[in-house]
DNA sequence: CTGTATGCAAACATTTTGCATAAGC
DNA sequence: GCTTATGCAAAATGTTTGCATACAG
């Protein structure tokens, strides 16, 4: 470090285009989904790179990471609502849930237990009405 | 398929430890440490066997998996009682919890959604009492 | 005895890592 | 110019599969 260690990530084409790959709307979408979509834009990426992007900004909490039943990673972004997502086995199609009353009832839950500061995980899967 | 199809699967030893390995609570344990766990237990196992008893078991609805953060897959006995967990974040003592309202909210969320087969995956994490 | 389950090892898919090169600051 | 990010390919990890053998029915 030189002098102030403000130094943060440095600003390159291949990050600029993850964030940008991600910052559509909040769908999930796997590490190698991303790299492919970006290469057919024409923007030439290593999948490492994807990789390794991803992961940082996953740990300064700029996405959220879960993991498909298939077993891969996936990503979204996690601006500000919190919500939840529907996601269809069979053809990846998401929809965004608002629970109204679930929040309520996994606050309750936990100071029945005595916990606090709760945050919670929730996804649905099943097969939406196109692949019935 | 000689005469009824009232096949079943055989009753082999490995079958039998694996089942049991499971049957212990509603844990979630991985493949791995199930094989690991059968072989410290002096019960010789081959670890493709454990991935196939898991695999079957599953598609059999007897357990049910789910993917750890991790990437890798636990499973569970799901006999009867469909419950989750509330997780504390600083010392991991977990309280398993029953959702009164919540299967039912989330079957009406997918219907509503023209969603069929609905799988749920929901964990709450927060901090306990004695970690206040 | 017939056929399914097992075990091993090789195949597979996904993610991570080492190292030389290119690029940001 | 010094240092970090990239790209490629190899390694690591978790899981699946092919095939010969052992065992359940």
């Amino acid at each position: 470090m030189t002098s102030t260690d403000t130094a943060g990530p440095r600003r390159t084409r291949q990050r600029a285009a993850v964030s940008a790959a991600m910052g559509r709307n909040g769908e999930f979408r796997t590490a190698q989904e991303i790299h492919a979509a970006l290469r057919d834009s024409g923007d030439s990426i290593g999948l490492a790179t994807v990789y390794r992007t991803l992961a940082q900004l996953a740990e300064a909490h700029e996405i959220d990471c879960i993991r498909t039943p298939d077993g891969q990673a996936a990503y979204r972004r996690c601006s500000s609502g919190h919500h939840h997502h529907l996601i269809c086995r069979n053809c990846g199609r998401t929809v965004e849930i608002s629970p109204p009353a679930f929040e309520a009832w996994a606050d309750q839950i936990a100071s029945e237990n005595g916990f606090t500061q709760i945050d919670h995980e929730l996804e649905l899967f099943g097969r939406c009405a196109a692949c019935s």
